[in-house]
DNA sequence: ACCTGAACACCGTTCAAGT
DNA sequence: ACCTGAACACCGTTCAAGT
């Protein structure tokens, strides 16, 4: 029993009954023990959470693709950085939305590179190519904003259900062909004729397209000299 | 006594006290009234929750600064809208949240514009203005996901604390000048140096470039012929 | 018609006590 | 050193009972 064990179960608890079905006494009979028995290990849920989300992001670390510091231009360096933050993101569909929701524990620690390591590693690889100081932190603003943005909706089309109460074994009911009820929807033509459209999923090549238009708007930032 | 009565109680619960501080038999002290009696005019938390959601989205439709129907471009309509949303946002720091992260009723409903209404008119604004079906229905991806992420970010810097606990009467302690740890910090050359800058708050001029940028993408979806 | 009291099945957390 | 039992102060929610 560790510190890490007891995180690492947590995030494969959320993984598989979401967010609110996480409980001390649960994640205690999880582990085989009371509930009592992992403040030894961990000060309260709250911390707990937060354990969640650091390790959750520091996850990246062990991520071949993502890179310490630019070897292929700093294009290459954040294309394979947000791929890997939407590897975690996918792969934890359930816990991502913790990266959004906890306080930061500083404003400029912004999710969901908000780790002082991760940004230290943004900053200091922009910085190595030629970004000046107030390029490089107006680029990191940009750049979690657009992955925040683009990450949270995407994974609430898939394992949402991250609202602070939900049932633990919620079966999943309304068939998806019918959500939100139909009678409305007819209540609102463009709605209703644009449902295909709508419903289509294009996250994936959505996140491409955000984060090239991304990287043009930085290659911008770059080469300005001024930056108010 | 009502429904509306109790929801508009309970945004205003948030704004004081925060999500975590609310709780139904708060909700009905602050009411005048046990707990229990609360069940007569909403089936339970969750729906209360969404019931705040769509208040405080609805609440857009008394803001005269945003239109139901273009009347000087769609790039004014886009616009206003989005200062609307952020209105909204600013005005209601701790709930916002809320927004983004209960779970969508349709998955083609995205917050921020999560209501059948302003889906409707988001559309048909862009429709009325010569967007061809593909193209609004990607602008309102690239919107949603632009408004989302820069106005998490930017609510979170005010009123946050926004997790699924949090003590209700919490003083916000440490020395802002200081958070995360002074000692800590000092271990991440880059971030140390680049404090003073990523302290700064541009929320306002980012968020108008983002909407700039965003508008100038839309442009481009709007002369495309064919929209995969 | 509207509200309440009492109750139920849960929470997070503390702390003295066990081994 | 590590875990447990019992307890405390809360939750959301149900339901029979009051007025």
């Amino acid at each position: 029993m560790s510190r890490d064990r007891v995180i690492q179960t947590a995030i494969a608890f959320i993984d598989e009954h979401g967010l609110p079905g996480l409980t001390m006494r649960r994640l205690g009979n999880e582990l085989g023990v009371e509930a009592m028995a992992l403040y030894r290990y961990v000060p309260g849920k709250e911390e707990l959470l937060d354990g969640v989300v650091e390790a959750l992001i520091e996850s990246m670390r062990q991520d071949e693709d993502v890179l310490d510091t630019p070897s292929d231009g700093w294009q290459d360096f954040l294309i394979r950085l947000a791929h890997g933050v939407r590897r975690v993101a996918l792969q934890h569909p359930k816990a991502f939305p913790l990266v959004a929701s906890r306080p930061p524990e500083a404003p400029w620690l912004r999710p969901p590179l908000r780790s002082l390591a991760w940004v230290e590693v943004f900053l200091s690889g922009l910085l190595a190519e030629g970004f000046t100081e107030d390029a490089a932190v107006a680029a990191y603003r940009a750049y979690t904003s657009v992955l925040l943005g683009h990450l949270l909706l995407e994974v609430s089309n898939h394992g949402a259900d991250v609202g602070p109460l939900d049932a633990l074994g919620e079966d999943s009911g309304d068939d998806p062909e019918e959500a939100a009820d139909a009678s409305t929807v007819r209540d609102y033509p463009v709605v209703h004729r644009l449902r295909a459209q709508l419903s289509q999923d294009h996250a994936a090549t959505e996140f491409e397209e955000s984060l090239e238009e991304l990287l043009g708007r930085m290659t911008l930032l770059r080469n300005e000299h001024s930056q108010s």
